[in-house]
DNA sequence: CTCGCGGTTGCGGTT
DNA sequence: CAACCGCAACCGCGA
């Protein structure tokens, strides 16, 4: 029988690298590319209208790349396993490819998608392309389960050696294309989907593999910054961004990470000093290997309750202190611009997000990573469902990281890369006059100062909902006290507890009584939709 | 079991 | 101005 294949596009929204693609192409008569509307995203995700966008200009230039090769893009709407059903009949199809996604949720898709292909007699070929190796290789390498520290990962990767090299763009592909083409798969705007385009921010980083080879270009040519790079040295509050913005990207799958890696090795090849992991450009493809690797293996990694490497911690619920938060009204310009940049523009810088975060949960508001983490995943064009949680849990210091004593200020910070706070300005323009003196703390000017910029505090932007100096210590003694608390490892229950340290008694319990945020209460399936793809 | 070390990215001070 | 210290002291890891 002659092949006839699907390449089901998820992620991995690119026909350069794409393995799995090639093996549809492969001596095939026929090779459909699709890709499906899943309705439970639209809604049990947060997907915020800025990355819908993202999704959409990304299809429509993967579409754009398919024509050169000879394809199309054929766009479907409904339950994966009900669209296929129908198309594997409909086509007469023999072949499935897809790249393999490890997230909870892609998990059980694909499995409930390959139980349908073998009941019709369709082969499966499913290929890794989303991340430098097979995360799987990792955890089987470290003896079964993921590395929890970075250095870990680093030694696990070095036995495995190099990641797969890059696959060519498929040269072979032939497509039919019916006549119903635009009536019944062309690519959907927007209003198609019920959004309104109003309500985007400006396009500053447009989806496509296109404008990802563009942008990585851009940045590989600047050998020496790629030489010098450190990560913890870029700025989080420069006008431009100070680092690639290559996550939307790679989190789409329009840019490949083994693409990226192998640029930046001819790069370090050719220039003996460079820098290196964790801090490289390299390092920071690693720790989002690192992350996804975790990721692929830890129960309810996205939620604090029944997360094995998670430590619990009662977090406070105070809806009016994340709702403040959300919406860049805590009365701490730097956080508030942080988070206008987020929700308006889809990308802030890595230390930004450290900022808010430490902010949010273990600096100053005291609530739980986990309502943190659901706001990044609507706003974020990169929000991605490992790289989100691990991240919120390092930052409440709620696992990876744990010196929970290290605060970040919501003043003193951003001062160091942005003295005059031109970020500030720009981003709550109700500050935009406000002396460079105060800019940071604005409620320490005098009435008369306030006056005179055009901005009264108290009633044109927020004064501060806690004081950071009395609330940094206080929850650090609360940070403190639920460590203390944490079970002993469970190996064989025959150790109870660690000595000394669990005997002490409990510190101090913080000013409110802790209501214990009861998470991870949502549905399986609800928890599984947020944030994937 | 204990110990010492290192941990991508703290702050505010001093040298 | 970069580098170091004290602050008070966390964890996981490996010897």
């Amino acid at each position: 029988m002659a092949k006839r294949s699907i390449h089901w596009f998820r992620k991995g929204l690119r026909i350069h690298d794409n393995p799995s693609l090639i093996a549809a192409c492969e001596n095939a008569e026929d090779m459909k590319p699709i890709f499906i509307l899943d309705p439970w995203f639209p809604k049990n995700g947060n997907v915020g209208i800025n990355r819908w966008r993202f999704l959409l200009q990304s299809l429509q230039d993967l579409d754009t790349n398919l024509k050169k090769i000879n394809s199309r893009l054929f766009i479907v709407q409904g339950k994966p396993v009900d669209v296929l059903a129908d198309l594997f009949k409909k086509w007469n199809i023999t072949t499935l490819t897809y790249e393999v996604d490890t997230e909870p949720y892609a998990k059980l898709r694909d499995a409930e998608v390959d139980n349908l292909a073998r009941e019709c007699g369709v082969e499966v070929i499913k290929c890794v392309s989303h991340t430098l190796y097979d995360t799987k290789r990792i955890v089987e390498k470290n003896g079964g389960s993921a590395p929890l520290t970075y250095k870990r990962l680093q030694t696990v990767v070095s036995m495995l050696g190099s990641p797969p090299k890059p696959v060519p763009i498929p040269s072979n592909c032939k497509t039919s294309v019916s006549k119903d083409y635009d009536q019944k798969y062309a690519i959907p705007t927007l209003e198609d989907l019920g959004k309104d385009a109003k309500d985007c921010g400006p396009c500053l980083f447009p989806g496509g593999e296109t404008e990802a080879l563009i942008r990585l270009d851009r940045m590989m040519k600047k050998t020496n910054w790629v030489c010098t790079f450190e990560k913890p040295k870029t700025e989080p509050n420069s006008l431009e961004p100070s680092t690639t913005v290559l996550s939307p990207y790679l989190k789409f799958g329009c840019l490949s990470p083994r693409t990226m890696y192998y640029r930046l090795v001819d790069i370090y090849k050719q220039n003996k000093k460079h820098t290196a992991p964790p801090v490289s450009l390299e390092g920071q493809l690693l720790w989002r290997e690192f992350f996804y690797t975790v990721g692929s293996v830890t129960p309810n990694f996205d939620q604090m309750v029944d997360n094995p490497i998670c430590i619990q911690i009662p977090w406070d619920t105070n809806v009016e202190f994340l709702e403040a938060w959300k919406q860049g009204k805590t009365g701490f310009p730097f956080i508030d611009a942080i988070m206008n940049q987020l929700r308006q523009e889809g990308w802030i810088h890595h230390l930004a997000r450290h900022s808010v975060a430490c902010f949010l949960t273990r600096g100053d508001l005291y609530v739980s990573w986990e309502e943190g983490k659901k706001v990044f995943e609507e706003y974020l064009l990169d929000a991605d469902w490992s790289l989100n949680a691990a991240n919120w849990m390092w930052l409440s210091a709620s696992s990876f990281f744990f010196q929970y004593f290290r605060v970040y200020s919501p003043i003193a910070f951003g001062k160091k890369t942005d003295k005059d706070g031109n970020y500030i300005r720009k981003y709550v323009p109700v500050l935009k006059h406000m002396p460079t003196q105060y800019i940071y703390e604005p409620w320490t000017a005098p009435l008369k100062v306030q006056e005179k910029a055009g901005c009264i505090v108290g009633s044109d932007y927020p004064k501060p909902i806690v004081e950071h100096d009395k609330i940094r210590p206080i929850n650090i003694q609360r940070m403190a006290t639920a460590y203390k608390n944490r079970p002993a490892k469970s190996d064989s229950g025959k150790s109870q507890g660690k000595g000394q340290k669990r005997k002490t008694e409990q510190t101090t319990q913080g000013p409110k009584g802790k209501k214990s945020k009861t998470t991870g209460k949502n549905s399986k399936i609800t928890d599984f939709i947020k944030g994937g793809n």
